[in-house]
DNA sequence: TCCTTCACTCAACGGATGTTGATTCAACGA
DNA sequence: TCGTTGAATCAACATCCGTTGAGTGAAGGA
């Protein structure tokens, strides 16, 4: 019925992509709060006021631009899941999608997106929490998130100096040992 | 000659001093977009037109506020600078000030915070990363400042849930195995 | 005492921004 | 072909915020 590529249904699905993608950049550069709507339409080139037809409010498009598909949990084992975070910033899972970033830039200043990304958190933390043998599990594994995040955070969005121009990879092979060294209870002091 | 608790100088002197507590507060609760001068100027009780006449821009204000006493160099040897680094997540030398919470909460979203810190922590890479014997030195500083980062961040402003309520000389113990993986090259593979 | 100085206030401006209602025009079903 | 639907636009409103200029009253020097 509607597949012409010029149908009604056809031409808003295309709108409705090319706003959620402009949000995700200017959001992922920006933060919440210096993203306009104005800047939004005028990348997807469309009126502001479409944009308020179509998700609402600022807000709700936010939440709909970072919503992110759910991260595969991956229930391997404790060397597994380190593997697997550290791939993540090694960029072997392909680069960080925009919607994180958007999530991340605007985390310290937005409160909604302090919660949601506190939320993705705990939930790894939990997950990574459950595959470390030790008391203090929890812990360890809030700090292991934490440094992801840091070296996130440093990497994409503050630009460090001595982490520009370090390919992903390098990266991630240095970070293995200070991870590892999270996930086992504590080791016999290394050389005075 | 104007040492009376009410002179002129003295009110002037208080009043600069209430603004800039406020500030600080302020800037660090809420970053600097959604820091309002007259939410700081009521927090200081008095007009926010005074702020401008102080300080003259929102900007400068900023500026001024989370300048810090610039940080005691500290040239010890490696270990030495670890345990300094750990100190301070670990309170040790005192609660983060407010000065630095302004500048990190407004890191990711104003361009000039942004500038600031990464200044800042590059500067400790540097100093970090002459003290490492390695080739990739400035890596592993840059690795061990981010994590530092990380930690800060989701303790202090993001309040990771499994971070809440933990003692800031806990977390700074365990993360001590992680930061000095940092300092040597590359450990000889732990257990499979 | 007089007059200057200056801390401080008041009211308002100008711009940016999220949001809205009326409006236009092409796609679409009957 | 005709009327309807809905994608898309335009102009405008309301609000908030940084910033400004005029104004007030008390401190302080001569």
């Amino acid at each position: 019925m509607n597949e012409m590529p010029n149908s009604r249904v056809e031409r808003r699905r295309r709108s409705e992509e090319r706003i959620l993608a402009a949000a995700r950049t200017v959001f992922a550069e920006r933060g919440f709060e210096r993203a306009t709507i104005r800047a939004i339409a005028s990348m997807a080139e469309v009126d502001p006021a479409l944009v308020m037809q179509y998700f609402g409010s600022k807000q709700e498009l936010f939440d709909l631009a970072v919503r992110i598909p759910a991260i595969p949990p991956l229930n391997g084992g404790l060397d597994e899941l380190v593997e697997e975070l550290l791939a993540r910033i090694g960029m072997k899972i392909g680069p960080i999608p925009q919607a994180s970033l958007a999530m991340m830039r605007s985390m310290l200043t937005h409160p909604e997106a302090a919660e949601g990304v506190r939320a993705r958190l705990d939930e790894q933390v939990e997950q990574l929490s459950s595959a470390i043998p030790a008391e203090d599990a929890d812990l360890r594994a809030a700090l292991m998130i934490s440094t992801m995040l840091g070296v996130t955070v440093a990497h994409q969005l503050l630009d460090l100096t001595a982490l520009r121009d370090v390919s992903p990879t390098r990266i991630a092979a240095a970070l293995r040992p200070a991870i590892t060294a999270l996930t086992r209870p504590d080791e016999p002091a290394g050389p005075s």
